[in-house]
DNA sequence: AAACTTTGGTTAAACGTTTAAGCAAAAAAA
DNA sequence: TTTTTTTGCTTAAACGTTTAACCAAAGTTT
C-alpha cells in the first residue's frame, strides 16, 4: 500500500487532480466505496472509512463538484440579482442571504443589474446557465416585462423576490409594509407641525413605490391636509434626479413646508440643492427619506429615514428558499412575507 | 418528423430538460453531430446546422453548464473576493470585471471577507470546490498567513490581486502608487500652509499601508517638518476607529494643523468628532482621507481625497486572468501594474 | 477507371461522481 | 446443520457534454 500511495503522492505533484478512482486504487477498493466512505453511507466498515478519509486527505483529494452536480442535477448554487451591490441596503441583504445559505452548503452567485432591465435579462440568462438551483432577486427599476422571470418559473426552479418585487407573479415575495411606512411618515411629519407635505415617489409601475404613493396621498387625506397634485412627483430616485425635482417643488407659487422622498440618495440630493439655495432643513423645510442610508447620519443635518431591516430580509429570503427546495413536491401556500419598517428620527424633520 | 417533435414538445411540459440527445432524436442524427452544429463545427453542412438550431430553439434547449464544464475541465466561472461588496471602490471594481468577464463567456462568483481572515480561507474553499477557472482577489484586513493562497496557487489555477495584495506571493497584482499618493498628499497640505500634519494609516503588515506611511515619512522629511512619533498612528481605519484615534491626536500637547486619514471612512469619524469638538475644518485643522468614496463629496465640508481608478483596476484585473488561461504553457512574467492615482482636492483642505 | 480527397457525418469513450442492484462472506437464527 | 439476515463491499449505469478516431459516400485527379 506505501508504494501505491507514493506513487500517487507522485501523481498530486504532477497537478493532475486527485480523484475518487486514485484514492481507490491506493485502498485496492472499488470508487464507488470510497464515495460511500466519504459520505458515512452505513454499509461502510468504520476501518475503511478511516483509511479512505486518511488517505483522502493524504493525496489532498478535493471533490469535483461538477461532477456531482451533474450526476445529483443539482449545483448547489444560488444566484442573486441584485439593482447594486454598492447600496447599503442590497449588500446588507446578500451577506445575509450568504451567511444563512452557507451553513446549508450552498454558495451564492451575485450579479448586478445596474436598474437596466436588458443587464437583468442577460443576468437571468446566465444564472440558468450556471444551472443554479434558485433565484433571489430584486427587480430593477426599469423592468416592467416579466417575461425573463416567467422563464425561471417555466423552468421548475425556486424564485424569491425581495424588495423590489411584482405581484403578479406569484411567487414567494420578502419586504416591508411600504404602505404603512409611508402613512407613519407623514404623521411624523404632521405631529412636527408641517402643513404641506411634498413627496417625491418613485414610478409608480413598481408596486413598492405605488404603495409609498398610496401612503402618502391616504395619510394627507386622513388629516385633511390639501392634497394638491403638485406636490406628488415621481422620479429615478437617483442623487441627481433628486436634487432637479427639489428645484421643480420651490418654483411651485406655493412650496411645501416639508419633503418626503422615497429614496435616500434623492433625499441627499435635494438636501444638497436645499443647502445651495440657502433653506434651513429642518427649520424651512422638513426632510424625510427612505432606506436608512448608513450616510443619512453621517451628512448634515442628519436625515431622518426608514429602517428596512435588510438583516432580517436577507435571512428570510434565503430561508425561503431553503423551504422550497426541501419540500419541492408538496404544493405549499406562497410566503409573502411583510416586515414592518421603522422610523429613524434624525434632525432634518426636528422643527422647533 | 413533425410527429417526433411534437412528442418532444410534451415531454418539454412535463419539466424535463431538453438535452442534445432529444435534438439529435428529433431529426435523427447522433448527439455528437448536434454538439458539433451548435458548436458550428466545418464538418457540419449548413442545412443541418441550421435545421438542429431551429429544433434547439422550438425545444428551448439550454446547455447543460455543468456538464460541459465537467468534459472540458474547465467551469468558466472565476471567484472574486473583496472584503466588502459596500464600498463603492470595490462595487465599482466588482462591475468592471464582470463587464470584462462577461463578454469573454466568462460569470463570476462574488464572496466577501468582511475583513475576517477566517471568512476568506472558507471563501477560498468554496470557490475551489465550486472549480473556478481563477481568483481575483483583494485581501481582508487581517490577513497575515498566505497559506491558503498558496493552495490556490499550488492548484495550478491563476491568482489575481488587486489594490490588497502581498509581494512575497509572485503573483499578478493590479493597484495604485500608494508611496506616490502618499507624497502627494502630503506635498498637498504643505502648499496649503500646513506645519504639523498627522497621519492615521493602515496596518503596516499590509503592504499597501506600510507604503502610504513610507510615503508620508519620505515627504515630511524631504519637507524638513518635524517628524513627531505622536503624529502617525495606525488604525483598523473603520468609522469608529477613525473618530477614536482622532481623538487621541487631539489629546496631544501639541497636536496637528492637519490630518492625512489613510481611508474614507475613518476620515469620515474623525471629521464627525472635530464637528462635535467645533473645531473648525479646513481653518483650525485640514483633512484629507483616501479612496475617494462618493460621500466624501457629499458631506460638510467636502473631503478631499485620492481617486484610485477602480474601474481601471477592475479592467485590468479581468484581462490579466484572460491572459493567464489564454496561455496557460507560456512561462509568462508577472504581471506588477501599478497605476499613478488622482487627488481630488475638496474643501476640507483649502485653508485659506 | 483506379486512386485519392473532401464532405458530413457516426461511434465510442471520457470527464468524476452517485446510486440502484447485486452478491459473496460472515453472523445469526432455526 | 441448514436457512436467513446482515455486513461490506462490487458492478455497472447514469448525469449531458465533447472529441478523437473512424468511415461511407460523393467528388476530384490522374
Amino acid at each position: 500500500m506505501l508504494k501505491r500511495l507514493s506513487k500517487y503522492i507522485k501523481n498530486y505533484v504532477k497537478k493532475k487532480r486527485t480523484t475518487i478512482k486514485d484514492i481507490a486504487n491506493v485502498l485496492n477498493i472499488s470508487p464507488a466505496a470510497v464515495s460511500k466512505a466519504l459520505h458515512n453511507d452505513s454499509r461502510i466498515s468504520e476501518k475503511t472509512k478511516t483509511a479512505v478519509k486518511r488517505v483522502a486527505k493524504e493525496l489532498n483529494y478535493q471533490p469535483n463538484h461538477l461532477a456531482s452536480a451533474l450526476r445529483k442535477g443539482k449545483s448547489n448554487l444560488v444566484g442573486v440579482i441584485v439593482p447594486r451591490t454598492s447600496s447599503n441596503f442590497f449588500s446588507s441583504v446578500i451577506q445575509n442571504i450568504e451567511e444563512v445559505l452557507n451553513k446549508e452548503g450552498y454558495n451564492i452567485i451575485i450579479t448586478q443589474s445596474n436598474e437596466s432591465f436588458q443587464k437583468e435579462c442577460n443576468n437571468i440568462d446566465t444564472l440558468l446557465f450556471t444551472q443554479v438551483d434558485g433565484i433571489i432577486a430584486s427587480m430593477a427599476n426599469e423592468t416592467v416585462d416579466l417575461s425573463y422571470y416567467e422563464k425561471i418559473k417555466s423552468k421548475g426552479i425556486p424564485l424569491i423576490l425581495f424588495d423590489r418585487g411584482e405581484n403578479d407573479l406569484n411567487v414567494d415575495y420578502i419586504g416591508i409594509n411600504d404602505y404603512d411606512s409611508s402613512f407613519m411618515i407623514v404623521e411624523h411629519l404632521i405631529s412636527k407641525g408641517c402643513k404641506r407635505i411634498a413627496h417625491i415617489g418613485g414610478f409608480r409601475h413598481t408596486r413598492i413605490f405605488n404603495n409609498r404613493i398610496r401612503g402618502y396621498i391616504d395619510a394627507i387625506h386622513a388629516h385633511n391636509l390639501p392634497h394638491d397634485d403638485d406636490l406628488l412627483i415621481e422620479s429615478s430616485l437617483t442623487l441627481e434626479n433628486g436634487k432637479q425635482k427639489m428645484q421643480e417643488l420651490l418654483a411651485l407659487e406655493n412650496p411645501p413646508d416639508a419633503v418626503y422622498i422615497a429614496g435616500d440618495y434623492a433625499a441627499l440630493g435635494a438636501l444638497q440643492l436645499l443647502k445651495e439655495k440657502n433653506i434651513r432643513v429642518p427649520n424651512d423645510i422638513c426632510l424625510v427619506g427612505f432606506g436608512n442610508e448608513p450616510f443619512t447620519s453621517l451628512v448634515t443635518p442628519t436625515i431622518t429615514s426608514i429602517n428596512q431591516h435588510s438583516a432580517q430580509i436577507g435571512q428570510l429570503a434565503a430561508k425561503t428558499f431553503l423551504e422550497r427546495v426541501k419540500m419541492e413536491t408538496v404544493k405549499q401556500t406562497l410566503n409573502k412575507i411583510i416586515l414592518d419598517a421603522e422610523l429613524i428620527e434624525r434632525d432634518s424633520s426636528q422643527k422647533k
